[in-house]
DNA sequence: TTGTAGGCGTTATCAA
DNA sequence: TTGATAACGCCTACAA
């Protein structure tokens, strides 16, 4: 590697003192663009880049911002945030700022790491992922004004922080709509437990949707936690039922793959549709609902460039609509 | 946010000098054992935290590591790099060392961005994956004499930089043993067209175990680009031959789903094994090939820190031995 | 418009 | 064993 190239390196080269030099970088237009222009051919032969730690140390901003990277769970949805943190990463890029990555086991972990990432990294924002009811770790950084944006609503106390969302509700309704405009009339849903925000979220787009055209929702709903299995039996049951449905909306893929299983026949009339368009999805031809995560990463960014350039005016949540993905199954 | 601690807080409450607080934290021995935990205790106290860029702008060292991230591609192979990262952020953090994270879209845009982050962040290191036949990045960095770590041989000029790889060629005789075991003597391969140094890794285990116990590997490989239609229609071909192989190893999750597709009967004797071990291969009930990644994302941890910490004896490279986890189809 | 001085928090050097 | 001093590279304030 060359010799370290610094703010005197170029100075000295273009015949100018360091602090014109910072001057070209920071506030070129004060700068006469004679000088301005021998400046910047001396930044871009000397391959001079400014140093963020000396920067950082003088201006107390980092440029980085940090996100968690979950384990994969049971991997099937684990596609969804590897797609996020990769558009996060470029929209980031594009706007001058770093990903930096933490793992933490729960919300308390997490929120010992923003302690240490903050005392050691002076990060200038955190982007959190999938908020629940009350979290614990928007309220911690909003007590110490780390600035931060998360993807997901606030679902308890809205608008305290900026956020990003993708309308779930809107992307059932979307599947139901398709069901009922390919002739289906007995629409069920498997959701998961009630009090899950998002899970709730969804569901009740299909709810209001059956209203909406005048058919009845009631019994042709089932809750179950996340997974193959899972919406293979709950799917079961409701094959089982007198008046069985004859096409379900799912909450998330496991659960649409899993109803899939259920039904017999593999040319079978059971129209099924998922959430969340992961690999596995396109991989059987599952239809499934998507979300526009490359938006919502930039959405995030957007927002978090926001609250750190410029004035304190809290930028307005970007909710966002996702897009029915018609595969063989629906 | 309370007030920022800095080292001079710490040696005020402490009634000591800074030097002896940076002395306590990085030659502790150096200290008398009294003054010593008097200082830890202020350090704790004060929730004191070492300012990075700080230190950074004095030893030149970031405790900073980065790694690409990319984009999901066909997505079900993509979960690799997901657990991979999850793996890596966990025994980076632990030893000290925080991600950071970056895209590209080819090997000269990541060079550039090698040179942008080294310029601007001062990494430590780089964390490379997927290395191919003459890597242009290894060289690039090696002659720059920037520290990093491959997750992938090196597969032309062996040793030439420290290294993490997972074995294919185990892995896939692993899964050839199995099929013998069970009855199998008629075993195909769908492999990734001739070059790819993986690819070709792979199928080597699989024609050196028949060979070995005496089966005739002769006319039953096949090569194909990686995915679904392209796994189903490669199997199909296998199958039409006159006298068609009653298994099937592959080279991906990806061919292996497309192979078990070509098979009609859904409880067909065609048995199939392919290899990641993807959240998909588990859902569908794929026996497949599983690579220790967090292992792996650990082994290149040590290897880093070996190489930054330490005497400038290269590291001894590290090869894993991978796993097979048995399902439904083989 | 350009230049000079000082300090951000840390650690290496050297003196006490 | 501990402490004073200087320096890392940059930017802000102020002076020229």
């Amino acid at each position: 590697m060359s010799q370290k190239v610094t703010i005197a390196t170029v100075a000295e080269y273009a015949q100018v003192s360091r602090q014109t030099v910072s001057n070209v970088i920071n506030t070129p237009e004060i700068v006469r663009p004679e000088t301005r222009e021998r400046v910047r051919a001396a930044i871009a032969t000397l391959g001079y880049r400014a140093n963020q730690a000396a920067r950082q140390m003088r201006t107390g901003r980092s440029r980085l911002l940090a996100v968690r990277i979950e384990p994969a769970g049971d991997g099937i949805n684990g596609s969804v945030a590897d797609r996020f943190l990769h558009g996060l990463t470029d929209a980031a890029g594009a706007a001058g700022y770093r990903v930096m990555l933490y793992t933490a086991v729960d919300d308390n972990d997490e929120i010992a790491t923003y302690d240490d990432l903050l005392g050691a990294y002076d990060l200038d924002a955190f982007v959190l992922t999938g908020t629940g009811h009350g979290d614990p770790r928007t309220s911690w950084l909003a007590g110490r004004d780390v600035p931060f944006v998360t993807f997901g609503r606030p679902w308890d106390t809205p608008d305290l922080h900026p956020w990003v969302d993708v309308d779930g509700a809107d992307g059932v309704a979307q599947a139901t709509r398709r069901l009922i405009a390919t002739g289906h009339r007995r629409i069920g849903f498997i959701g998961w437990p009630a009090g899950s925000a998002v899970g709730d979220d969804r569901r009740s787009g299909w709810e209001s949707t059956l209203t909406e055209v005048g058919l009845d929702p009631r019994g042709l709903a089932r809750e179950t936690h996340d997974g193959i299995a899972e919406g293979e039996a709950t799917a079961r049951e409701l094959l089982d039922l007198d008046d069985p449905p004859t096409a379900l909306v799912c909450v998330s893929d496991s659960l649409a793959l899993g109803a899939l299983r259920a039904y017999p026949d593999p040319a079978g009339s059971l129209a099924v549709i998922g959430f969340d368009d992961t690999p596995v999805a396109a991989a059987m031809g599952l239809t499934s609902v998507s979300q526009p995560l490359r938006e919502a990463a930039a959405g995030c960014v957007d927002l978090m460039v926001g609250v750190l350039d410029r004035a304190p005016v809290p930028p307005a949540p970007l909710l966002l609509r996702p897009s029915l993905v018609l595969r063989q199954t629906a």
